[in-house]
DNA sequence: TAGATTGTTAATCGATTAACAATC
DNA sequence: TAGATTGTTAATCGATTAACAATC
């Protein structure tokens, strides 16, 4: 059967399960009800619980949750226990931190390659990589089972690059681009917009001030 | 009067309308409908119009919104009218990317110094900027009006640096640490977990697969 | 004026929270 | 068994959408 519906809401708050979870162990907790995982993370009790069993009943009714069966659960759930092979487009500022940030690696994420299309920066070294140029980009992408591109790009050739993976059966794509991409529906985009999110950060700064 | 409250909802979508106006702007057009703006952006005409209706009555009846009078309007709303003195903390490849990126600046985000705390990159020259100790950190914070900080150190130490922003008054604070901070009230903190976002596009990536 | 489109109230929908029976 | 806590149904709350009177 396919799986049920599970609303966005639900989707946003696995990863803090998932990181909540990952500390509790590293504590040496052994297990945890709702009740205390709610005070935990400011969350209510009856949404935590609603929240586990939209993918399962993984509680033992006046016992509470094992911790590592638990995160193990979600480690699954989100699919952190595949591996990603990743090429990162665009070599600029972000292109180059997201090649060079260790921890993704760690949870699965592989860095394959970097791309550009300026040649001025083609065929320098970056963080023990070449930067290749596009020319080369659907051939690696064949030959290396790439999964994930994730888009460093100016806005303007962002939507470009995007079909281009999407030719290519890129089906999850990380866009760093300030701009809303359309994609065939098969195809994931997960937006990081950083200029978004500090203009929210603006907003909220002259929030609460008395006006008039 | 205090501002009336307005749901976090709203406030996600502000961003996104500013940029549409700013392109639609810029492409030359001078006035939208509600409705034409709801075609462009995937949006319910009446959630655009209530969401506006929270700040101000801008659009005339009969006509619709003026491109350029909504768009400073929105300007405004988000605070965008106002600069803004940064610091980077952490030195990393994300506080290096940070610092480096110039579309913030053009936006009225300065960059003003970055920090560490490991000696070997105290000193060095980055980007026009020459890495600070943060021994150096709270007579530059007084001394040049910073007011937004930008965490970009490991997990374990964004909490100690929060708490030291706090004690120095420092109302905004955009955190790359993949932690929950917690902060006095009057502390405005906008979190970019790009962990969460990369498990996020890992949990759509195995959507929609049939199981059982 | 007639037509168009806003601003706003009313209806609907979905997400959160409360309550409690099931059960370990 | 008695106590605790889940899984799940029912109640509430808030956000989205529809409808329409106001008005340019």
């Amino acid at each position: 059967m396919a799986d049920k519906y599970i609303s966005e809401a639900v989707i946003r708050r696995l990863p803090r399960y998932y990181r909540k979870l990952e500390e509790l162990q590293a504590a040496g907790v052994e297990r945890i009800s709702s009740q205390e995982l709610s005070r935990e993370m400011g969350l209510n009790a009856s949404q935590i619980r609603r929240d586990f069993n939209c993918f399962g009943g993984f509680g033992q009714q006046g016992y509470g949750y094992s911790v590592e069966k638990l995160r193990l659960e979600l480690q699954h759930i989100l699919n952190l226990d595949n591996t990603y092979q990743c090429v990162v487009v665009g070599a600029g500022n972000i292109g180059h931190a997201l090649l060079a940030y260790n921890e993704f690696q760690k949870k699965g994420f592989y860095m394959k390659a970097i791309f550009d299309v300026n040649p001025e920066i083609i065929g320098i070294e970056m963080n023990g990589f070449t930067v290749r140029s596009m020319f080369e980009f659907d051939e690696f992408v064949k030959n290396n089972d790439i999964n994930v591109g994730i888009i460093c790009t100016p806005e303007d050739t962002a939507q470009q690059l995007c079909d281009k993976l999407a030719e290519l059966k890129i089906s999850a794509v990380w866009n760093f681009a300030p701009v809303e991409l359309n994609g065939p529906a098969w195809m994931k985009i997960e937006n990081v917009n950083l200029s978004d999110s500090l203009y929210i950060l603006a907003y909220k700064t002259g929030e609460g001030e008395t006006v008039e």
